[in-house]
DNA sequence: TGGGCCAAGTTGTATATACAACTTTGTTGG
DNA sequence: CCAACAAAGTTGTATATACAACTTGGCCCA
């Protein structure tokens, strides 16, 4: 039995997932409490403390002080995608990228971009407009904003070699984001720097980025919709273990009946 | 002082966390020591490993034992988005949801259905086709497969009351999932139960979720690229506060230079 | 009858202690 | 010279104990 070499914290928090998982305990059912467990499973108090703290923590149960702990309620437990950095995530497809730097320059934030990045009118911000290719293909247009006072020197940075994603993490970690996916008709500029066909939709991303408490950065990014999709893949906290499974490929999406 | 409410190991965490914040901790950098921190902080050592543990649960540090403690690099952190219950998601806005039921019958996977939900062709699924409307409008069609084993009463359910989401969270609590966002263009029948545009593309959500090891069910969201959007909001966890934070309205998208 | 108080149970935190497993460094012995 | 061992430092886990804060229910007394 390779269960033997588990801590005892995880036995306790398989155990109560297992009751879970197959229904035994249902939302808003009573867990056992500490002392409960300390009699049941023969554990220390603090061991039965820490399984139920990280299964509240993980969103398994919530924890109530002098009332007790319960079984969540997960149905309105969301789904989850990643959205990664664009370089990041053609070197994992063991692709190459590269990417033509059009615009590297200092503007002043007008209009939505004022509004995105919550300063003023005319305040100082840099311009970056770049288009990324995996294997020579291109496959987004990355149109960012950035506060100047937050990067000084990025006239003097080398887009080709590091994304500005890289860039800006490095200089000013992140600390909030906010996103926003929309499927719409792309412009003429961004189909013909996409090599798009009339009519092909386009996938954006929206991203605003925040770092000691202000917005730093505003990005537009761009996708061919016949060449780009988001995946997500969601476990549960605590168990990120994903068996062997194969990406649904689909070769039509949709049912003409 | 509100700060001296705070639990000792918070006050540990929020310490380190301002050190990487402010860049005097960088990525790979050393962190004290679960025994320095005891004797510079005056804190047992159950204390302080308490809040290096977390730090490293929420992956700010990383942890080897008998090396050390040391910050992580976020370069690779990734972007999240959430995607809801359509219906959770329309309530939260204050609005009114209401759908059409337009097929609730038993089939026979086969092809991609069979593939997607890696059982055999033949095997029995129910079939659901829904369209959502938030204030009257329409917003998703939820075409749906479910494997017909885990839902047995599933031809019984009234799903103009409880959405399909909510039933399969109900009997079979959900394990893992997986998800693809793509922009594409409607077909005629998706456009005409949407009331789309000639040319107005679609946002379209594939969801396979798995529980108790295995395929349930796999759905196709699609919605109007002018009316409909995924958002999604980044806090690390450990400070899942966010101020007031006003969406970023864009009424164009796009640069034409 | 009703209000208040107290006891029991629960979670939350903090400490002291102990041992195991791992890594690095240095030393010692062949 | 080098291999093996020892020592020190680190994280990981487990226990026993203690006190605080909160909730619930019952009991007592006015």
């Amino acid at each position: 039995m390779t269960a033997a070499a588990k801590p005892r914290y995880q036995q306790l928090k398989d155990l109560i997932i297992a009751r879970i998982s197959t229904g035994e305990l249902g939302p808003r059912d009573r867990v056992p409490s500490e002392n409960e467990l300390v009699d049941l499973m023969q554990v220390s108090r603090m061991t039965a403390n820490r399984a139920l703290r990280e299964l509240n923590d993980e969103g398994y149960v919530e924890r109530i002080a002098g009332r007790g702990t319960f079984v969540a309620d997960m149905r309105s437990r969301s789904h989850v995608l990643e959205v990664q950095n664009i370089a990041d995530e053609i070197a994992r497809r063991g692709h190459a990228h590269n990417c033509d730097v059009l615009r590297q320059s200092r503007q002043h934030a007008r209009g939505e971009i004022a509004r995105a990045l919550d300063v003023e009118q005319g305040v100082d911000v840099f311009h970056l407009l770049i288009v990324h290719h995996e294997n020579g293909v291109p496959i987004q247009v990355e149109d960012r904003h950035i506060i100047a006072d937050f990067a000084p020197d990025c006239l003097q940075q080398d887009f080709r070699t590091v994304t500005p994603s890289a860039y800006l993490t490095a200089i000013a970690p992140l600390q909030e984001a906010e996103q926003v996916v929309r499927a719409v008709q792309p412009n003429a500029a961004v189909r013909k720097q996409l090599l798009m066909q009339e009519g092909e939709p386009s996938l954006v991303v929206l991203r605003r980025t925040w770092s000691q408490g202000r917005p730093v950065t505003f990005a537009r990014l761009h996708h061919p919709g016949s060449r780009y999709e988001l995946t997500g893949h969601y476990t549960p906290p605590g168990t990120p273990r994903s068996p062997a499974m194969h990406v649904v490929g689909l070769e039509k999406l949709d049912d003409e009946q």
